[in-house]
DNA sequence: CCGAATGTGAACGCACTGTGAACCGGGAAA
DNA sequence: TTTCCCGGTTCACAGTGCGTTCACATTCGG
């Protein structure tokens, strides 16, 4: 197997001495450059994070190690009881979490469970919503068995708005959640996308995504079928 | 939502404690005969089982709602520390665990993410009050089932008043707490959005918003039963 | 019965969104 | 390197939804 990745580097001494007599083997690193610097050639078996130290840098790290081509997982994340209300917006940054300070036998516990599970993969590799279907492996869409050509910021928008059908989002969460949390430009940049994709979705379709006024948009019928 | 299925009958109460202030609703089974008995109509929505308490049982009936046509999913288990090592031959049986007692805002935030990741959906926030449910999630409103097409400020506003039922507020109260601080307008701007409100909200409930006169406006039942 | 407070309908005008097109930077091909 | 092209961003303009205001009607309290 692999090493797995782990932040922030160095390590904690209890979680690296954690790893080692549970017998993973793991290297650290200190950000997203030097994730890339240090990775295997057959890619990382899977990432243990620590944000109760560094909650900024570790969430960015996430968001960095899930955007790739190949998004990496299993990623269990480290986290202080103070942070468990901020994992809410943040679900699809990790796949499991765990206290810290950690017991090391529940820390083992979760990691094998989560290799486990994801090993099998249990993971879902589609994002579907009635007659579309994101291929989250090959980076296709398809509505109504057509496929669709989107471009790249294209498919991320759907696969965002996608992954959370019936929520609404406002065009500033759009930008950080899906342009990226340092992204600074215009909130009329997502119009426009939006436009595109109802465009590309078809007129049959194009009410997928509705708009909110004087909040943002809506992927998707309510949970009460407005 | 479903309810969720609950295990043991009676469930631990710190456990139903947490469930119920975390809004999930839940019927407690002593069996795999029970379960089946009280499931709902639609399923359910997912399972907390006490393992900490009741090993055998516990692990027969997950074993047993697993093998199910449709196996139940997600599985939540609550385990004390010294059954830690017994999972690593079960992890079959459940989607995640959580450590037995827990804390509150553990559980929460394990139920919430796995929710979230095995698609069942997130448990929307909502304000309820009698016949109104309003879903913060997703903008919309609904009474007595029926869908409410509200503006924005419509929308906020009753959201405000729905938020402390039987409450007076003055005018110039609700246009700095629902308009904002800094906000300069005339007064019967309020009036006009309470005449819009009860006439969307229907002949049935305009009484919902009454008016307190020479004060200003209140949103169902006084505190007295008035 | 009078005056103040509130309900009601309509009109105004701003701000928000849709839309087409220009701009611009990066990567591929020659 | 230069050139071209594609996709992301920004801009300008048009349409309109809806928040605000006003005038008038109605109701309530004293």
């Amino acid at each position: 197997m692999e090493p797995l990745l782990l932040y922030p580097d160095p390590a904690p001494p209890e979680l690296a001495q954690a790893l080692d007599l549970a017998a993973y083997r793991w290297k650290g690193v200190s950000d997203e450059r030097s994730a890339a610097r240090s990775e295997p050639d057959d890619g990382w078996a899977g990432g243990v994070i620590v944000a109760a130290v560094d909650p900024e840098g570790a969430f960015a790290l996430c968001r960095a190690l899930r955007k790739r081509d190949v998004p990496l997982e299993p990623l269990l994340l480290l986290v202080s009881g103070g942070q468990l209300a901020d994992l809410e917006l943040r679900e699809e940054l990790f796949d499991d979490f765990c206290l810290y300070p950690f017991q090391p036998l529940e820390f083992e516990a979760r990691l094998k469970h989560l290799f486990w599970r994801t090993g099998r993969g249990t993971r879902p590799e589609l994002v579907e919503y009635g007659p579309l279907v994101l291929n989250l492996e090959t980076y296709q869409a398809v509505i109504d068995g057509h496929p669709l050509d989107l471009t790249y910021m294209e498919y991320e928008l759907l696969k965002f708005l996608a992954s959370h059908p019936g929520r609404v989002f406002t065009r500033e969460t759009l930008l950080s959640r899906v342009w990226g949390y340092e992204y600074y430009g215009g909130a009329r940049t997502v119009d426009v996308h939006i436009r595109r994709l109802r465009a590309k979705l078809g007129e049959e379709h194009a009410s997928l995504i509705q708009t909110v006024r004087s909040v943002g948009y809506r992927f998707g019928q309510s949970r009460w079928g407005v």
